[in-house]
DNA sequence: CGGTATCCGTGGCGATACTG
DNA sequence: CAGTATCGCCACGGATACCG
């Protein structure tokens, strides 16, 4: 993907390419538009994924699963199948992904008073 | 956008809009492609337009200029024109967009790590 | 219950041409 | 030099139907 077009350009200082590549690495793994809300359910205790879908209205049963996999493979999230009748899946957050909790909070801190500045200058 | 439709949302709990809200409102800040670049080279100091094109090898002179001027109304950058013959432009960093700093230096932090992880289990 | 598969729309982004 | 205007692609995400 794109990190890869920036490391095989030759214009690019390698400096500059590690700032971006690792930063990106970072959104990618929590920027996707669902992944937040599952992260935030997730840490409060196993959800299952219907319990998932209703507690993010709006998600649609692609995305949901999409995200899920997603999470799981970058290790940030577990998912338990019991062989049961009918089936049952747990998802977990791992002790990785509870090592993204100091980001989130830097970043709702910051987004916090991003808002209150924009309202504050009330141009829009 | 998005964040009215999960406000409209009566489904949605308080806390969870909470969340989601003011982390996406930090993603949407400098989760641009091109932002995060725009926003290394600036803190070394005050570019101009053109010389940003060339620091940032691949970016089209719109995104460029849409950025910057995203950048520039979240008050994270500031825009200073000095009206010469030729025109010349000047870009820098404000005390605002220096409060992203930490942000930028865990999630750095953060994704290296990660990136680490994903090379030693080889998965991929 | 817990998903896949498929089709489709939107907008983020790129490429190119033009301008004060 | 420092942009705007316009067109078009394509990946992200939504809607719907189907499956073990």
């Amino acid at each position: 993907m794109f990190l890869d077009i920036l490391r095989a350009d030759p214009a690019y200082d390698e400096e500059d390419i590690d700032c971006y590549i690792h930063v990106s690495t970072t959104i990618q793994a929590i920027g996707g538009r669902w992944k937040m809300l599952i992260l935030w359910h997730l840490e409060e205790g196993e959800r299952r994924y219907n319990e998932l879908r209703r507690l993010i209205p709006g998600v649609s049963q692609k995305m949901l699963s999409q995200q899920l996999k997603e999470l799981e493979q970058d290790g940030l999230i577990e998912r338990k199948v019991f062989p049961e009748t009918p089936p049952r899946v747990e998802y977990a957050m791992t002790p990785y992904g509870k090592t993204l909790r100091p980001i989130f909070d830097i970043m709702y801190e910051w987004g916090v008073n991003h808002r209150q500045r924009q309202t504050t200058e009330g141009t829009e």
